[in-house]
DNA sequence: TTGATAATGATAAGGCATTATCGTAAGAAA
DNA sequence: TTTCTTACGATAATGCCTTATCATTATCAA
């Protein structure tokens, strides 16, 4: 990442425009629409070099994939539907979380993942 | 599953004798104690088959391949040790967590996994 | 005990996400 | 514009987990 290339503003373009994580996979069909020609080994190395950079933050949802979001935003959750597969931000947080753990346990932090159906998915009767 | 072999009986055994879910590495492992000369690929199929029957259930985590255990436990959520890679119970819930999604989504359940370091692993100082 | 056949174990194959390879294209300093 | 290099794009290769294959073993009804 030492030179600045129409592939790289393509991709931060596409992370800042979206409120949700993306995967590398919806990232790389984002930034198609400007850059038909965009390489998916491209994506995956422009995210490499993004989250190693601070900028770019993964986000580890149970039984898929990794998405990615803008790093240093405030503590969240996400909520993952099951109709369009699309993860969506949840901004609150219940900090009582920390607290469940076990006696003896030491609890570092915590993932949330609400599952259902967003608001596009559940208005038109996907489910 | 039609029949019932000494495979099948060590490998429910060690569910039932566990009060964590297993990999199916672990699984595996804890079983071959018994039977030494076991085969992931028989591993595999009883966690299908008893999936299937409603015996066993998936818990899938973020960044990791799913855990087993048994079916019918109260709702409840695990902690993930970053020492041991193994994945714990945890009782209690906070059932507010399902009021979290934004207007117009529809919630219908959700996963809590706790991060940080089991007891066995923070007394020794693994972290 | 026998015999039909389901289950096993060893391992090859598959699936999928990610990374490496390498010839080509294109930043950017001079 | 030239030139040096980095980055790109297409795709092969990798790695990991899981499933399929198939000869052998073991279950269980008769």
């Amino acid at each position: 990442m030492e030179r600045q290339t129409r592939q790289r503003d393509a991709i931060q373009a596409v992370i800042e425009s979206y409120d949700r994580p993306l995967s590398p996979t919806e990232l790389c069909d984002a930034a198609r629409e400007h850059l038909p020609r965009l390489g998916i080994a491209t994506v995956y190395r422009a995210i490499r070099d993004l989250v190693e950079s601070g900028w770019l933050r993964a986000v580890e949802i149970p039984g898929g994939p990794p998405r990615y979001e803008r790093a240093g935003k405030p503590h969240h959750h996400h909520f993952l539907c099951r109709g369009c597969n699309s993860l969506w931000e949840v901004d609150d947080c219940l900090s009582e979380i920390d607290t469940l753990a076990p006696a003896g346990f030491v609890t570092e932090g915590h993932d949330i993942t609400l599952y259902g159906l967003c608001d596009g998915c559940g208005s038109t009767d996907a489910g």
